[in-house]
RNA sequence: GUGGGUGUAGCUCAGUUGGUUAGAGCGCCGGAUUGUGGAUCCGGAGGUCGCGGGUUCGAAACCCGUCAUCCACCCCA
């Protein structure tokens, strides 16, 4: 019989690994509360055509990473690739714009990408994210970034870099797409393969890309920031000095290029080193057009997105193991009687809010203080044939190995206080 | 989709120019200790050498294929 396995690129998360998730998750969930974000849950997969229209039907996601399939009456569906588009989606399908507050939401899950896996890469890995509908305001987009920075920087992650950049209005971009071009293809000849190709496919992405020759050529290359509007110029400086205000670290990066199609004006991503060639740990900026672009009014809105694959990598030790634990108490119930005197023992603790647990394969003292050493009890409850005659049943101290003598017929009552650390 | 690395015990890894019965450390089980864990000592179990072919008197090793995994490209959180 062959041994059926995951699918590639699709991880357990192992006993061993999910406490420090959830601490991420919590940490993440109590600072967007703090900054006024509420819980919206999303399904995980939708109508194809949502996605395809909100990324950009030519972008890789949306070409071929996307896991699409029929449901039984034809329709196309497809497993979430992100979560803005999901969140949109909900907002028009609620009529959230009538709400006279402005909606700002977080979200946390998995996403599905059908790529090679790699380091912090995964083909089903999770996001938390956040979005702030409603608000055309310089604050609301340093609101947004000041949470991604707290959440990062309260988790003690290592070597951060805030990078931020002007996409300006799609106006600007336009005009500023084919002055690129004509520069791009002037110098054609030194870039790289992948360069020449996106030249045609995606202008701004050479300003990314990480081959030197590349870079060389494109420093003197004409700058999105020379075509931007008066407006646009003043709505970044608005975020900029809103960041300094608030103490933010950022860096200004005229490379930094957002991937899906629907962003405008501020755009932003953090990175961090040691991350393997996957450097970014979250990112997001502006998307004022999407809400219309899938049916609803002009919206404007704002979030980003954190990979938590990557904050766990990053996650240092000190915070990993941070989930303090209840004392334990390892019930040995050995012999005829003490067997069945430990069943009771141990739902009688369990029920009064005493932690406790028990190896049943264990038929020995001997065997069964090992489990509790092994288990990392604090506390055991001998509890043999001699005990239960007697009415009564040992806790042992399992570190320094003092023992008392607990009345069966009180047994929760006389162990609680002795539980406690002296 | 493209390129490279790695697959030997539960884990981390040795394994000589191809040569008899494939090893170590850790872990596991038992005993020393018949009702008291960890430490020590002694003993023991555990392997389709990823899988399938091929070369050879002989393959864990060499060749071909395949799968898995990791890393990188592409792209992205």
């Amino acid at each position: 019989m062959s041994v059926i396995k995951g699918i590639k690129g699709v991880k357990d998360l192992l006993p061993e690994e999910t406490p420090r998730w959830r601490f991420i998750e919590e940490s993440a969930r109590r600072w967007a509360t703090r900054y006024g974000f509420h819980e919206l849950r999303i399904p995980i997969f939708e109508v194809t055509t949502l996605f395809a229209r909100s990324i950009g039907a030519s972008t890789d996601i949306v070409e071929k990473e996307m896991y699409t399939f029929q449901d039984r009456d034809g329709t196309s569906l497809t497993l979430r690739p992100e979560g803005t588009a999901g969140t949109v989606r909900a907002y028009i399908e609620h009529n959230r714009g009538a709400i006279p507050v402005p909606q700002k939401y977080f979200y946390t899950g998995p996403m599905f990408r059908h790529e090679r896996p790699q380091a912090g890469r995964l083909r089903q890995f999770h996001q938390f994210g956040v979005e702030s509908y409603g608000m055309a305001d310089p604050h609301a987009d340093i609101e947004v970034i000041a949470l991604l920075w707290r959440i990062l920087n309260n988790l003690g992650l290592p070597s951060l870099t805030l990078e931020i950049n002007n996409l300006g209005q799609t106006a600007d971009r336009d005009a500023y797409r084919p002055i690129l071009i004509a520069y791009l293809k002037e110098h054609e000849t030194g870039l790289c393969g992948n360069c020449k190709h996106r030249i045609a496919a995606n202008p701004l992405r050479v300003l990314d890309c990480k081959v030197p020759e590349c870079r060389t050529i494109t420093e003197p290359a004409p700058r999105l920031s020379d075509f931007l509007s008066d407006n646009a110029r003043s709505y970044f400086a608005h975020v900029l000095a809103g960041l300094e205000a608030i103490k933010i670290p950022y860096t200004l990066n005229h490379r930094l290029v957002r991937g899906l199609d629907y962003y405008n004006l501020t755009t932003f991503e953090v990175t961090a080193t040691n991350l393997g060639a996957q450097n970014a740990v979250g990112a997001g900026g502006r998307y004022d057009g999407l809400v219309e672009t899938l049916g609803g009014a002009s919206t404007p809105a704002v979030g980003f997105a954190v990979g938590l694959e990557r904050i766990a990598m990053l996650l240092p030790d000190s915070h990993k193991s941070i989930v303090a634990t209840d004392a334990t108490v390892y019930v040995a119930g050995f012999g005829l009687k003490g067997s069945v005197a430990g069943l009771t023992a141990l739902e009688e603790l369990r029920v009064s809010g005493i932690s406790a647990v028990s190896d049943f394969r264990s038929t020995t003292l001997k065997a069964h203080l090992r489990q509790a050493d092994r288990l990392r009890c604090q506390f055991a409850l001998l509890l043999g044939d001699d005990e239960v005659a007697k009415g009564v049943a040992v806790l042992r101290n399992m570190e320094s190995k003092a023992q008392h003598n607990v009345l069966l017929s009180a047994l929760s009552l006389q162990v609680k206080p002795l539980l406690s650390p002296s």
